[in-house]
DNA sequence: GTCTATACTACGATAGAC
DNA sequence: GTCTATCGTAGTATAGAC
Protein backbone atom coordinates (compact mmCIF):
# COMPACT_ATOMS: atom_id res chain seq x y z
CA UNK A 1 0.00 0.00 0.00
CA UNK A 2 2.86 2.64 0.97
CA UNK A 3 3.73 1.52 -3.17
CA UNK A 4 0.38 3.29 -4.51
CA UNK A 5 0.24 5.98 -1.70
CA UNK A 6 4.32 6.75 -2.64
CA UNK A 7 2.87 6.87 -6.39
CA UNK A 8 -0.15 9.36 -5.87
CA UNK A 9 2.34 12.12 -3.34
CA UNK A 10 4.50 11.59 -6.00
CA UNK A 11 2.31 12.53 -9.15
CA UNK A 12 0.61 15.52 -6.92
CA UNK A 13 4.07 17.04 -5.57
CA UNK A 14 5.53 16.77 -9.05
CA UNK A 15 2.44 17.95 -10.68
CA UNK A 16 2.33 21.15 -8.29
CA UNK A 17 6.05 21.95 -8.13
CA UNK A 18 7.56 20.16 -11.63
CA UNK A 19 10.14 17.47 -11.58
CA UNK A 20 12.95 19.95 -10.68
CA UNK A 21 10.71 21.28 -7.72
CA UNK A 22 9.51 18.21 -6.13
CA UNK A 23 11.65 16.60 -3.68
CA UNK A 24 12.34 13.21 -2.92
CA UNK A 25 12.51 13.93 0.54
CA UNK A 26 9.17 15.67 1.14
CA UNK A 27 7.31 12.99 -1.18
CA UNK A 28 8.67 10.07 0.80
CA UNK A 29 7.64 11.75 4.45
CA UNK A 30 4.48 12.67 2.40
CA UNK A 31 3.46 8.60 2.09
CA UNK A 32 4.80 8.27 5.54
CA UNK A 33 8.10 6.65 4.77
CA UNK A 34 11.63 7.77 3.92
CA UNK A 35 13.85 9.04 0.98
CA UNK A 36 15.83 5.95 0.69
CA UNK A 37 12.40 4.18 -0.39
CA UNK A 38 11.75 5.94 -3.82
CA UNK A 39 15.78 4.99 -4.90
CA UNK A 40 14.95 1.13 -3.47
CA UNK A 41 11.57 0.95 -5.52
CA UNK A 42 12.34 2.88 -8.43
CA UNK A 43 16.22 2.90 -8.51
CA UNK A 44 15.99 7.34 -8.75
CA UNK A 45 14.06 10.12 -8.88
CA UNK A 46 13.54 10.11 -12.80
CA UNK A 47 12.45 6.64 -12.52
CA UNK A 48 9.62 7.23 -9.99
CA UNK A 49 8.79 10.48 -12.27
CA UNK A 50 8.19 7.81 -15.62
CA UNK A 51 6.01 5.58 -13.12
CA UNK A 52 4.13 8.20 -12.29
CA UNK A 53 3.30 8.89 -16.15
CA UNK A 54 2.79 4.95 -16.26
CA UNK A 55 0.29 5.10 -13.75
CA UNK A 56 -1.46 7.85 -15.13
CA UNK A 57 -1.85 6.57 -18.61
CA UNK A 58 -3.29 3.72 -16.10
CA UNK A 59 -5.88 5.49 -14.65
CA UNK A 60 -6.77 8.15 -17.52
CA UNK A 61 -7.45 4.61 -19.58
CA UNK A 62 -9.53 3.50 -16.95
CA UNK A 63 -12.10 6.28 -17.01
CA UNK A 64 -12.09 6.61 -20.79
CA UNK A 65 -11.21 3.42 -22.36
CA UNK A 66 -15.24 2.11 -22.15
CA UNK A 67 -16.23 5.46 -23.84
CA UNK A 68 -13.32 5.00 -26.38
CA UNK A 69 -14.66 1.42 -26.97
CA UNK A 70 -18.34 2.14 -26.94
CA UNK A 71 -17.26 3.70 -30.69
CA UNK A 72 -14.33 2.29 -32.23
CA UNK A 73 -14.58 -1.17 -33.17
CA UNK A 74 -17.65 0.02 -35.58
CA UNK A 75 -17.35 0.46 -38.99
CA UNK A 76 -18.16 3.43 -41.08
CA UNK A 77 -20.75 5.66 -39.56
CA UNK A 78 -23.70 7.42 -40.76
CA UNK A 79 -23.43 11.41 -39.84
CA UNK A 80 -25.21 12.07 -37.48
CA UNK A 81 -24.80 8.89 -35.76
CA UNK A 82 -21.00 10.13 -35.58
CA UNK A 83 -21.96 13.83 -34.44
CA UNK A 84 -23.56 11.68 -31.72
CA UNK A 85 -20.80 9.65 -30.94
CA UNK A 86 -18.30 12.81 -31.03
CA UNK A 87 -20.39 15.01 -28.59
CA UNK A 88 -20.61 11.75 -26.18
CA UNK A 89 -16.70 11.26 -26.28
CA UNK A 90 -16.17 15.49 -25.70
CA UNK A 91 -18.67 15.06 -23.01
CA UNK A 92 -16.61 12.18 -21.55
CA UNK A 93 -13.50 14.14 -21.61
CA UNK A 94 -14.87 17.32 -20.43
CA UNK A 95 -16.28 15.63 -17.24
CA UNK A 96 -12.95 13.88 -16.36
CA UNK A 97 -11.80 17.50 -16.54
CA UNK A 98 -13.74 18.32 -13.79
CA UNK A 99 -13.62 15.37 -11.38
CA UNK A 100 -11.66 16.79 -8.37
CA UNK A 101 -9.11 13.40 -8.58
CA UNK A 102 -7.74 14.46 -12.39
CA UNK A 103 -6.39 17.39 -10.79
CA UNK A 104 -2.99 16.42 -9.85
CA UNK A 105 -2.97 13.89 -12.85
CA UNK A 106 -4.12 16.97 -15.41
CA UNK A 107 -1.14 19.15 -13.82
CA UNK A 108 1.31 16.88 -14.22
CA UNK A 109 0.41 15.92 -17.90
CA UNK A 110 -0.16 19.76 -18.91
CA UNK A 111 3.73 20.41 -17.34
CA UNK A 112 5.03 17.40 -19.28
CA UNK A 113 3.29 18.95 -22.46
CA UNK A 114 5.19 22.48 -22.30
CA UNK A 115 8.61 20.56 -22.80
CA UNK A 116 7.84 17.14 -23.66
CA UNK A 117 9.92 14.46 -22.30
CA UNK A 118 10.24 10.94 -22.08
CA UNK A 119 6.98 10.38 -19.58
CA UNK A 120 4.78 12.68 -22.81
CA UNK A 121 6.21 10.04 -24.86
CA UNK A 122 4.89 7.12 -22.63
CA UNK A 123 1.27 9.45 -22.02
CA UNK A 124 0.76 9.62 -25.81
CA UNK A 125 1.40 5.98 -26.91
CA UNK A 126 -0.20 4.41 -23.92
CA UNK A 127 -3.65 6.21 -23.93
CA UNK A 128 -3.76 10.02 -25.63
CA UNK A 129 -3.09 8.75 -29.56
CA UNK A 130 -5.97 6.54 -29.29
CA UNK A 131 -7.92 9.23 -28.20
CA UNK A 132 -7.15 11.69 -30.66
CA UNK A 133 -6.96 9.48 -33.95
CA UNK A 134 -10.77 8.07 -32.83
CA UNK A 135 -11.38 11.42 -32.63
CA UNK A 136 -10.60 12.86 -35.73
CA UNK A 137 -12.05 9.51 -37.22
CA UNK A 138 -15.44 10.30 -36.21
CA UNK A 139 -15.09 13.90 -36.74
CA UNK A 140 -14.19 12.29 -41.00
CA UNK A 141 -17.53 10.67 -40.15
CA UNK A 142 -19.06 13.59 -39.37
CA UNK A 143 -17.95 16.03 -41.88
CA UNK A 144 -17.01 14.42 -45.16
CA UNK A 145 -16.41 17.51 -46.65
CA UNK A 146 -13.10 18.02 -44.32
CA UNK A 147 -10.43 16.48 -45.57
CA UNK A 148 -7.90 14.90 -43.13
CA UNK A 149 -6.12 18.03 -41.95
CA UNK A 150 -8.78 19.99 -41.43
CA UNK A 151 -10.72 17.42 -39.76
CA UNK A 152 -7.54 16.90 -37.18
CA UNK A 153 -7.82 20.80 -36.66
CA UNK A 154 -11.30 20.65 -35.62
CA UNK A 155 -10.52 17.98 -33.42
CA UNK A 156 -8.33 19.71 -31.49
CA UNK A 157 -10.41 22.77 -31.17
CA UNK A 158 -13.05 20.16 -29.73
CA UNK A 159 -10.49 18.88 -26.94
CA UNK A 160 -9.76 22.02 -26.21
CA UNK A 161 -13.24 22.99 -24.79
CA UNK A 162 -13.05 20.77 -22.23
CA UNK A 163 -9.03 21.30 -21.85
CA UNK A 164 -10.01 24.81 -20.90
CA UNK A 165 -11.65 23.47 -18.31
CA UNK A 166 -8.58 22.45 -16.37
CA UNK A 167 -5.44 24.32 -17.69
CA UNK A 168 -7.05 27.85 -17.07
CA UNK A 169 -9.43 26.61 -13.88
CA UNK A 170 -8.29 29.86 -12.51
CA UNK A 171 -9.68 31.90 -15.07
CA UNK A 172 -12.72 29.66 -15.58
CA UNK A 173 -13.52 30.61 -12.01
CA UNK A 174 -12.97 34.07 -12.17
CA UNK A 175 -15.39 34.20 -15.23
CA UNK A 176 -17.96 32.11 -13.61
CA UNK A 177 -17.73 34.53 -10.81
CA UNK A 178 -16.96 31.96 -8.17
CA UNK A 179 -14.55 30.20 -6.06
CA UNK A 180 -15.67 26.88 -6.83
CA UNK A 181 -17.73 25.64 -9.77
CA UNK A 182 -21.19 24.42 -8.35
CA UNK A 183 -23.08 21.35 -10.02
CA UNK A 184 -25.33 23.42 -11.92
CA UNK A 185 -22.22 25.47 -13.39
CA UNK A 186 -20.77 22.53 -13.95
CA UNK A 187 -23.25 21.22 -15.86
CA UNK A 188 -23.75 23.95 -17.87
CA UNK A 189 -20.28 24.03 -18.95
CA UNK A 190 -20.69 20.41 -20.21
CA UNK A 191 -23.99 21.35 -21.91
CA UNK A 192 -22.06 24.16 -23.66
CA UNK A 193 -19.56 22.37 -25.04
CA UNK A 194 -21.76 19.75 -25.95
CA UNK A 195 -24.42 22.52 -27.89
CA UNK A 196 -20.82 23.48 -29.62
CA UNK A 197 -19.76 20.41 -30.92
CA UNK A 198 -23.14 19.81 -32.49
CA UNK A 199 -22.96 23.24 -34.23
CA UNK A 200 -19.64 22.50 -35.15
CA UNK A 201 -19.89 19.56 -37.18
CA UNK A 202 -23.67 20.25 -38.50
CA UNK A 203 -22.98 23.76 -38.94
CA UNK A 204 -22.16 23.07 -43.06
CA UNK A 205 -24.17 21.46 -45.36
CA UNK A 206 -22.58 17.70 -45.88
CA UNK A 207 -21.20 16.97 -49.27
CA UNK B 1 19.96 46.30 -20.59
CA UNK B 2 20.67 43.82 -17.97
CA UNK B 3 17.45 44.77 -16.32
CA UNK B 4 15.35 43.76 -19.21
CA UNK B 5 17.41 41.16 -20.05
CA UNK B 6 17.16 38.94 -16.24
CA UNK B 7 13.63 39.60 -16.71
CA UNK B 8 13.58 38.10 -20.25
CA UNK B 9 15.46 35.29 -18.74
CA UNK B 10 13.74 34.42 -15.57
CA UNK B 11 10.62 34.23 -17.56
CA UNK B 12 11.85 31.49 -19.54
CA UNK B 13 13.09 29.92 -16.39
CA UNK B 14 10.31 30.10 -14.58
CA UNK B 15 8.07 29.03 -16.98
CA UNK B 16 9.97 25.97 -17.99
CA UNK B 17 11.31 24.61 -14.48
CA UNK B 18 8.66 26.16 -12.63
CA UNK B 19 9.54 28.48 -9.49
CA UNK B 20 11.46 26.01 -7.27
CA UNK B 21 13.20 24.66 -10.09
CA UNK B 22 14.83 27.65 -11.17
CA UNK B 23 18.00 28.97 -10.43
CA UNK B 24 18.78 32.45 -9.30
CA UNK B 25 22.50 31.76 -10.15
CA UNK B 26 21.13 29.99 -14.08
CA UNK B 27 19.34 33.01 -14.23
CA UNK B 28 21.48 35.28 -13.54
CA UNK B 29 24.42 33.57 -15.44
CA UNK B 30 22.78 33.16 -18.59
CA UNK B 31 21.54 37.29 -18.61
CA UNK B 32 25.32 37.20 -18.35
CA UNK B 33 25.65 39.00 -14.16
CA UNK B 34 25.57 37.75 -11.07
CA UNK B 35 23.25 35.80 -8.70
CA UNK B 36 23.22 39.37 -6.17
CA UNK B 37 22.16 41.45 -8.35
CA UNK B 38 18.70 39.78 -8.43
CA UNK B 39 18.66 40.33 -5.04
CA UNK B 40 19.68 43.91 -5.09
CA UNK B 41 17.22 44.86 -7.95
CA UNK B 42 13.97 42.89 -7.16
CA UNK B 43 14.83 42.28 -3.35
CA UNK B 44 14.42 38.23 -3.81
CA UNK B 45 14.15 35.53 -5.75
CA UNK B 46 9.71 35.94 -5.17
CA UNK B 47 10.54 39.66 -5.75
CA UNK B 48 11.85 38.63 -9.49
CA UNK B 49 8.95 36.04 -10.34
CA UNK B 50 6.14 39.17 -9.44
CA UNK B 51 8.36 41.32 -11.75
CA UNK B 52 7.95 38.75 -14.59
CA UNK B 53 4.55 38.64 -14.36
CA UNK B 54 4.27 42.31 -14.88
CA UNK B 55 6.83 42.47 -17.36
CA UNK B 56 4.65 39.68 -18.95
CA UNK B 57 0.84 41.60 -17.98
CA UNK B 58 3.15 44.68 -20.24
CA UNK B 59 3.72 42.12 -23.23
CA UNK B 60 0.42 40.84 -23.39
CA UNK B 61 -1.25 44.63 -23.27
CA UNK B 62 1.20 45.86 -26.03
CA UNK B 63 -0.37 42.60 -28.24
CA UNK B 64 -4.18 42.42 -27.07
CA UNK B 65 -5.14 45.98 -26.50
CA UNK B 66 -5.40 47.28 -30.12
CA UNK B 67 -7.95 44.91 -30.88
CA UNK B 68 -9.37 45.09 -27.34
CA UNK B 69 -10.28 49.01 -28.32
CA UNK B 70 -11.19 48.43 -31.63
CA UNK B 71 -14.32 46.70 -29.92
CA UNK B 72 -14.70 48.21 -26.80
CA UNK B 73 -16.16 51.59 -25.93
CA UNK B 74 -18.92 50.80 -28.97
CA UNK B 75 -22.06 50.74 -27.37
CA UNK B 76 -24.67 47.82 -28.01
CA UNK B 77 -23.95 46.28 -30.97
CA UNK B 78 -25.70 44.39 -34.35
CA UNK B 79 -25.80 40.59 -33.45
CA UNK B 80 -23.83 40.67 -36.71
CA UNK B 81 -21.23 42.73 -36.12
CA UNK B 82 -20.91 41.04 -32.56
CA UNK B 83 -20.27 37.66 -34.32
CA UNK B 84 -17.68 39.63 -36.10
CA UNK B 85 -16.01 41.21 -33.03
CA UNK B 86 -15.69 38.00 -31.37
CA UNK B 87 -14.30 35.75 -34.03
CA UNK B 88 -11.67 39.15 -34.33
CA UNK B 89 -10.53 38.53 -30.62
CA UNK B 90 -10.33 35.14 -30.78
CA UNK B 91 -8.10 35.10 -33.89
CA UNK B 92 -5.96 37.58 -32.71
CA UNK B 93 -5.89 35.33 -29.47
CA UNK B 94 -5.20 32.39 -31.42
CA UNK B 95 -2.46 33.78 -33.76
CA UNK B 96 -1.14 35.19 -30.42
CA UNK B 97 -0.94 31.38 -28.88
CA UNK B 98 1.42 30.30 -32.00
CA UNK B 99 3.86 33.44 -31.79
CA UNK B 100 7.18 31.93 -31.20
CA UNK B 101 7.99 34.84 -28.35
CA UNK B 102 4.76 34.06 -25.46
CA UNK B 103 5.73 30.34 -26.03
CA UNK B 104 7.87 31.72 -22.27
CA UNK B 105 5.10 33.88 -21.13
CA UNK B 106 2.36 31.19 -21.80
CA UNK B 107 4.36 28.29 -19.81
CA UNK B 108 4.69 30.92 -17.04
CA UNK B 109 0.83 31.68 -17.12
CA UNK B 110 -0.28 27.91 -17.91
CA UNK B 111 1.87 26.92 -14.57
CA UNK B 112 0.60 30.46 -12.66
CA UNK B 113 -2.83 29.14 -14.06
CA UNK B 114 -2.40 25.69 -11.85
CA UNK B 115 -2.01 27.25 -8.15
CA UNK B 116 -2.93 30.74 -8.42
CA UNK B 117 -0.91 32.66 -6.47
CA UNK B 118 -0.17 36.63 -6.18
CA UNK B 119 1.72 36.44 -9.72
CA UNK B 120 -1.96 35.09 -11.36
CA UNK B 121 -3.83 38.45 -9.13
CA UNK B 122 -1.71 40.63 -11.20
CA UNK B 123 -1.74 39.31 -14.67
CA UNK B 124 -5.71 38.50 -13.99
CA UNK B 125 -6.27 42.50 -12.91
CA UNK B 126 -3.61 43.88 -15.28
CA UNK B 127 -4.99 42.21 -18.72
CA UNK B 128 -6.84 38.95 -18.33
CA UNK B 129 -10.02 40.68 -16.93
CA UNK B 130 -10.50 42.89 -19.83
CA UNK B 131 -10.46 40.51 -22.19
CA UNK B 132 -12.48 37.87 -20.66
CA UNK B 133 -15.25 40.71 -20.19
CA UNK B 134 -15.14 41.77 -23.49
CA UNK B 135 -15.48 38.69 -24.64
CA UNK B 136 -18.67 38.05 -22.70
CA UNK B 137 -20.17 41.14 -23.33
CA UNK B 138 -19.78 40.54 -27.10
CA UNK B 139 -21.29 37.24 -26.84
CA UNK B 140 -24.21 38.20 -25.23
CA UNK B 141 -24.76 40.63 -28.00
CA UNK B 142 -24.12 37.67 -30.51
CA UNK B 143 -26.53 36.00 -29.19
CA UNK B 144 -29.28 37.93 -26.46
CA UNK B 145 -30.85 34.07 -26.15
CA UNK B 146 -28.21 33.30 -23.65
CA UNK B 147 -28.41 34.57 -19.84
CA UNK B 148 -25.42 36.23 -18.60
CA UNK B 149 -23.93 32.23 -17.28
CA UNK B 150 -24.45 30.80 -20.45
CA UNK B 151 -22.53 33.90 -22.51
CA UNK B 152 -19.90 33.45 -20.04
CA UNK B 153 -19.73 29.40 -20.52
CA UNK B 154 -19.78 30.19 -24.36
CA UNK B 155 -16.86 32.35 -23.87
CA UNK B 156 -14.82 30.25 -22.08
CA UNK B 157 -15.41 27.14 -24.84
CA UNK B 158 -14.26 30.17 -27.27
CA UNK B 159 -11.21 30.83 -25.32
CA UNK B 160 -10.37 27.27 -24.72
CA UNK B 161 -9.96 26.91 -28.60
CA UNK B 162 -7.24 29.25 -29.12
CA UNK B 163 -6.10 28.45 -25.57
CA UNK B 164 -5.49 24.59 -27.07
CA UNK B 165 -3.11 25.50 -29.51
CA UNK B 166 -0.11 26.62 -26.47
CA UNK B 167 -1.38 24.39 -23.60
CA UNK B 168 -1.43 21.14 -25.64
CA UNK B 169 1.41 21.67 -27.60
CA UNK B 170 3.06 18.90 -27.89
CA UNK B 171 -0.18 16.67 -28.56
CA UNK B 172 -1.61 19.23 -31.48
CA UNK B 173 1.87 18.32 -33.02
CA UNK B 174 1.41 14.84 -33.28
CA UNK B 175 -2.41 15.20 -33.96
CA UNK B 176 -1.12 17.30 -36.80
CA UNK B 177 1.51 15.16 -37.23
CA UNK B 178 4.10 17.32 -37.61
CA UNK B 179 7.36 18.27 -35.73
CA UNK B 180 6.57 22.04 -36.35
CA UNK B 181 3.68 23.66 -37.21
CA UNK B 182 4.22 25.02 -40.79
CA UNK B 183 2.79 28.64 -41.86
CA UNK B 184 -0.13 26.74 -43.96
CA UNK B 185 -0.84 24.89 -40.60
CA UNK B 186 -1.12 27.34 -38.66
CA UNK B 187 -3.59 29.45 -40.91
CA UNK B 188 -5.75 25.66 -41.30
CA UNK B 189 -5.83 25.87 -37.21
CA UNK B 190 -6.86 29.74 -37.38
CA UNK B 191 -9.71 29.40 -39.66
CA UNK B 192 -11.06 26.64 -38.39
CA UNK B 193 -11.29 28.27 -35.22
CA UNK B 194 -13.07 31.37 -36.59
CA UNK B 195 -15.25 28.88 -38.38
CA UNK B 196 -16.06 26.92 -35.29
CA UNK B 197 -17.13 30.99 -33.70
CA UNK B 198 -19.65 31.50 -36.30
CA UNK B 199 -21.17 28.20 -35.88
CA UNK B 200 -21.59 28.42 -32.16
CA UNK B 201 -22.38 32.08 -32.00
CA UNK B 202 -24.66 31.58 -35.14
CA UNK B 203 -25.89 28.51 -34.60
CA UNK B 204 -29.31 28.82 -32.65
CA UNK B 205 -32.00 31.39 -33.77
CA UNK B 206 -32.28 34.43 -32.05
CA UNK B 207 -34.82 35.14 -29.82
C1' DG C 1 25.96 49.82 -8.13
C1' DT C 2 28.35 45.56 -9.07
C1' DC C 3 31.03 41.85 -7.65
C1' DT C 4 33.40 38.17 -4.30
C1' DA C 5 33.15 35.43 -0.32
C1' DT C 6 30.62 33.00 2.76
C1' DA C 7 26.81 31.22 5.92
C1' DC C 8 23.27 28.15 6.08
C1' DT C 9 19.95 24.99 4.31
C1' DA C 10 18.30 21.35 1.38
C1' DC C 11 18.93 18.39 -2.47
C1' DG C 12 19.72 13.31 -4.61
C1' DA C 13 22.30 9.29 -4.11
C1' DT C 14 24.72 5.68 -1.68
C1' DA C 15 26.52 2.58 1.88
C1' DG C 16 25.62 -0.12 5.56
C1' DA C 17 22.99 -1.34 10.05
C1' DC C 18 19.19 -4.21 11.29
C1' DG D 1 13.05 -4.67 2.64
C1' DT D 2 13.31 -0.58 5.43
C1' DC D 3 15.77 2.62 7.97
C1' DT D 4 19.97 5.83 9.54
C1' DA D 5 24.10 8.22 8.44
C1' DT D 6 26.75 10.62 5.39
C1' DC D 7 28.84 12.48 1.01
C1' DG D 8 29.06 15.87 -2.51
C1' DT D 9 26.56 19.38 -4.79
C1' DA D 10 23.68 23.31 -5.32
C1' DG D 11 20.25 26.40 -3.55
C1' DT D 12 19.07 31.49 -1.47
C1' DA D 13 20.51 35.17 1.02
C1' DT D 14 23.75 38.32 3.17
C1' DA D 15 27.86 40.97 4.32
C1' DG D 16 31.43 43.54 2.76
C1' DA D 17 35.27 44.78 -0.81
C1' DC D 18 35.82 47.97 -4.55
Amino acid sequence: MAYDSLLDVAIGQFGERGFDGASTRAIAAEAGTVMSSITYRYGSKEGLYLACADHIAAQLGGHLEPALDRVDPQGPLDASDAVEAVAGLVETISRMMLIPDVEPWAQFIIREQQRPGPAFERLYASIMRRVTETVVRLVRSARPSLDESQARATSITLYGQALVLRAAHAAVLRTMGTERLSEAQQELLIQTIRANVYAILKGEPQS
